[in-house]
DNA sequence: CCTCAAGACGAACGGCGTTCGTGGCAAACA
DNA sequence: TGTTTGCCACGAACGCCGTTCGTCTTGAGG
């Protein structure tokens, strides 16, 4: 049955208000919300175009592509993260607290951190995370040249965890099982794997199977991160 | 035009030699010549089938799937490093050479080294080098809850860098340009940008933008190893 | 009231990984 | 030797994907 034409006395109030004029503030904030769900591997164009009740062609007018729709999500999320003015003093442990915040930041927000794998990022705020990580080291007295390097290694480090920590999340989701007993059974699983293994050819392995596979993911992060600081300490007196 | 039947008299010689019986090891081969020539994006199991002279569903009687394939190259790759015999007193640069091979290894086939930051690599290849890791920093004195932990972060850093190094070779790749202009051209490039954002708000960047973006890979790869090796180096003595 | 640029969008293109069902062939069995 | 049986090859298709083209709508400026 046609819809008949509207009454011509009836006020044709516009019904605009039911959907919100798209913008690409919209489409960002959508994606981000994709992605803190579902995970990026998850993010497609269809689908934000789909809760935003329209189709794909619809959002290149705002975006210019997904690489870009990814970048611009990475810096909504990178605009949570506040860095400290450096304290030469504590600078170890002011740069330990902002890349864990960053850590932690990106992390509450899926596997976004992966982007930054993808693609350099160049954004606004990738700049001020990174001049700020720069100032604390370098006011903090680790040689420039290292404290330059220093900054692309941690945000690799940052981005290669998330990217680590999506694998197990997206096994997690598609097994149905719940946190806790997905974890409890992939690590058993795996530390009988490794304790199983021939133990001529494999002694350490073998012997060591709990201290390879126990530690968690925040744990594995924090001790990496360590490490990368305790080594540019070991520059600091020294220069 | 219908082919004539064969005349009876001639000897119908197997036509089999002119197509090699599909095998996985064959498979495997074409996968990873892909991926060396044209870099792991371009791998898809079309492209495989197609310089095997098949159809994509052929593959799945050797193969379970795309990341089964992903694994078996990575593996494959992996069996052309060999790791030394701890000898404790050189336990950090046989670290650093183990694992500067491996880089170097992987890096020379393609970005095949993102297989591993993907999926866990648990096959016989990952399992000795990470034994073979594993032996020489314990045999050195590294206390093996921290040394187990490291096997990790060292096995992600090579993977993180293979996935970087990816990015600037599919970029220059599909520039056209020649290697050397291109790195020459995206260097100036990034070297202009950070030294011209505004100087008040990024006083680090701007100063110190050559050191940031001069260092090659190579040199980046080097030192992020290192700065791990002096932090695993730090708790040596103290243990 | 007309013009015209910009946004919205349906349809389609070419690609992907994977599955289904068929067909043929060779080895195992009778 | 004749028959069965199980495996491998493969064409076709399904349901995704990112992106583009051309058309339609709409609202602002002249």
């Amino acid at each position: 049955m046609e819809p008949l034409p509207a009454p011509p006395w009836r006020k044709t109030r516009t019904p605009k208000p039911v959907k919100p004029q798209l913008t690409q503030d919209l489409i960002v904030e959508t994606g981000q919300r994709i992605v803190g769900r579902e995970g990026l591997d998850a993010l497609s164009m269809r689908k934000v175009a789909q809760e935003l009740d329209t189709g794909p062609a619809s959002l290149y007018a705002h975006v210019a592509n997904k690489e870009e729709l990814l970048e611009l999500i990475y810096e909504r999320v990178l605009a949570e993260i506040e860095v400290p003015a450096p304290e030469p003093e504590r600078w170890a442990e002011q740069l330990r607290e902002t890349v864990l915040t960053m850590h932690q930041v990106l992390n509450s927000h899926g596997d976004i951190g992966r982007v930054s794998l993808a693609n350099v990022p160049m954004g606004a705020n990738s700049m001020r995370l990174g001049e700020g990580m720069l100032a604390i080291m370098i006011e903090g007295g680790v040689p420039p040249r290292l404290a330059a390097i220093a900054v692309d290694r941690l945000g690799m480090l940052v981005a290669a965890d998330a990217y680590e920590g999506s694998l197990y999340t997206s096994q997690q989701r598609s097994s149905g099982m719940d946190v806790e007993t997905f974890v409890a059974d992939m690590f058993t699983q795996m530390e009988d794997y490794l304790r199983n293994l021939p133990p001529e050819r494999f002694p350490y392995l073998t012997r060591y199977a709990a201290e390879m596979v126990r530690p968690s993911g925040e744990e594995r992060f924090e001790l990496g991160l360590d490490l990368l600081i305790a080594g540019l300490a070991a520059h600091v007196r020294s220069d």
